[in-house]
DNA sequence: CTTGACTCTGGACCTGGGTCCATACTGCAG
DNA sequence: CTGCAGTATGGACCCAGGTCCAGAGTCAAG
């Protein structure tokens, strides 16, 4: 069995040491065990859930998510862990959408600006500063 | 000509008195006047400037972009608005690219999820501990 | 004049997810 | 054995955009 120093880990995983230890902190993440001088060491295990960390922040979750679903794994709690990711799905969809109206508004605005003249002309400060609806 | 407290124009802008002095730390947004005592005074121009910062940010612009929008409104420089607004509707494009690979990874495991069974049966776990290519 | 609401200042604190630092100790190669 | 890379700890600091607080002063209605 490999056994990796927090180095090592993290350069596997591609995260910073320093991360590694907030995690630790953060209570997602500790070593199998430690060398008397204090070292951490970390088995395959640990390397599996650091993956399983990127993994899931890499998919929108935040930690306080991820430290759930590490939870739920644990549990094998497979409808639980469904739940889960279809309600991160529908957070997910909802910030889309309010990207959306913000591009379309912006959209519009730019269309509409000639890019030159007036000031008074110009849609995107007219806009802005309350002329008209955006 | 009406001449606001800080209390007034937070409350007209909809925002916290708060927020109104963060913004004049920020260099975004000083007072027409103080009294004596120290107390500041807001004329129209000031209300409309805070109507125009909070329109600008429910653009999605920062509080830097929104300086430079404000320095620009005030040289009158059509082109440059109208450049710096495209630039930002890249950027909000871009998130929404992001946001909708991230939509789409999920959504493809929640459908090949049965939402029951075994842990190992799971593609969203599968997918998290890297069984699998999300 | 009193009272209560409003405002002043400077600074601390918050969220999330790290990153960096000083100082001290440890592990390993040569 | 020496030297240097790696690691330990606790805490400060970073980003943005505010929010809250204490203690003091002020304004306006009654």
């Amino acid at each position: 069995m490999t056994t990796l120093g927090i180095g090592q880990l993290a350069k596997r995983a591609g995260v910073g040491i320093d991360t590694v230890r907030y995690y630790e902190r953060d209570g997602l993440l500790s070593p199998a065990t430690r060398l008397e001088s204090g070292y951490r060491r970390y088995g395959d295990a640990e390397l599996k859930r650091l993956h399983f960390i990127r993994r899931a922040k890499a998919l929108g979750f935040s930690l306080e998510d991820i430290r759930g679903l590490l939870a739920l794994s644990e549990e094998r709690d497979v409808a639980t862990v469904k739940q889960v990711a279809e309600s991160k799905l529908v957070d997910i969809e909802q910030r889309i959408a309010e990207l959306e109206r913000i591009r379309s508004g912006l959209h519009t605005l730019i269309a509409a600006c000639p890019g030159h003249g007036r000031a008074e002309d110009c849609p995107i400060l007219n806009a802005l500063t309350g002329q008209e609806r955006v």
